[in-house]
DNA sequence: ATAAATAATGATAACTGTTATTAAAATTAG
DNA sequence: CTAATTTTAATAACAGTTATCATTATTTAT
């Protein structure tokens, strides 16, 4: 049996007032608004479950914390390689790629997980300009690079 | 400058021989057979720097380690409900949902990661028997939705 | 309305997967 | 062969998340 709670529905709320999937953390800063006390722990527990009850969505992330949608109409996810935002994108659907799979595989397709990637529009019209964005992943790779490989000899 | 490591070597063709995508903690236990005092830290390195050149590609999960594959050419993964089990599907390309997703978002999509699943065609053919992986992610949410949940009352 | 039963909470510890640090060893250049 | 530089093994630290548990909140039964 599931008891309500108010810090539960709190979260709820919040999710759905938001368009930017925010992490378990950003919630956590967001709900001690309203309820000081609530601790990481919670939000966890409760997102988890909202998640199974299929309230709301989680994103895994390739790398980085995963982030919680609070739209559950499908739809697919952006991801910007300069700023690191996570952008809607409503479009027709591409089911048809569980076919194609299927097609060429010993077993049942029976859905994929897509994520796409570029540059979301601020960053594209931003592109020339010096004003990156320096914690971006797109300016610490840059910066990886700069200081290290240069042509491996062997391998 | 990079210089070349026997152990490093030994992960790339550890890697080359396999098509069963192992993560970090199983090339280490093979690695370990030839380099006993090889550590796991060694292992990661040369994983990510193997990656960063393109020699290897790395398969982020959902939840669970990261995998690794050996085959660079494009293809897709398959993971399995059931067993957890990953597999390469060679299909014919479905690049055209990145134009389908960009007509769609302001911005520019670049590319895509997709991942499919379903059963794999061993756990198909399984399917009605009681020889069910006890381990695998499929029972296991089996297991805690028997323990828990009925139907919320608030919420 | 009150008491009993049960689930959720906050505080915190523990955990998993991964990355960083560092002195010593291996590799490459001169 | 020696010096310069990279890689290593060992280990600590880290991020994100899950588990533990006594207390509090919610629900059920009386």
């Amino acid at each position: 049996m599931i008891k309500y709670s108010r810090q539960r529905e709190s979260i709820k709320n919040f999710l759905s007032d938001r368009c930017d999937h925010p992490t378990a953390e950003i919630i956590y800063e967001n709900i001690r608004k309203e309820y000081p006390n609530i601790s990481l722990g919670t939000v966890y527990r409760n997102l988890s479950l909202l998640a199974e009850l299929g309230e709301i969505k989680k994103i895994s992330t390739d790398s980085g914390p995963d982030r919680f949608d609070g739209n559950i109409r499908p739809h697919y996810h952006f991801f910007c390689r300069n700023c690191g935002g996570v952008f809607d994108i409503n479009m027709e659907s591409i089911n048809h790629i569980n076919t194609i799979a299927d097609a060429s595989f010993h077993g049942s397709v029976e859905g994929h997980i897509t994520h796409f990637y570029g540059l979301c529009a601020e960053c594209l019209h931003n592109k020339d300009s010096a004003c990156i964005n320096s914690n971006s992943p797109e300016s610490i790779k840059k910066e990886k690079n700069e200081n290290s490989i240069d042509k491996p000899n062997h391998i």
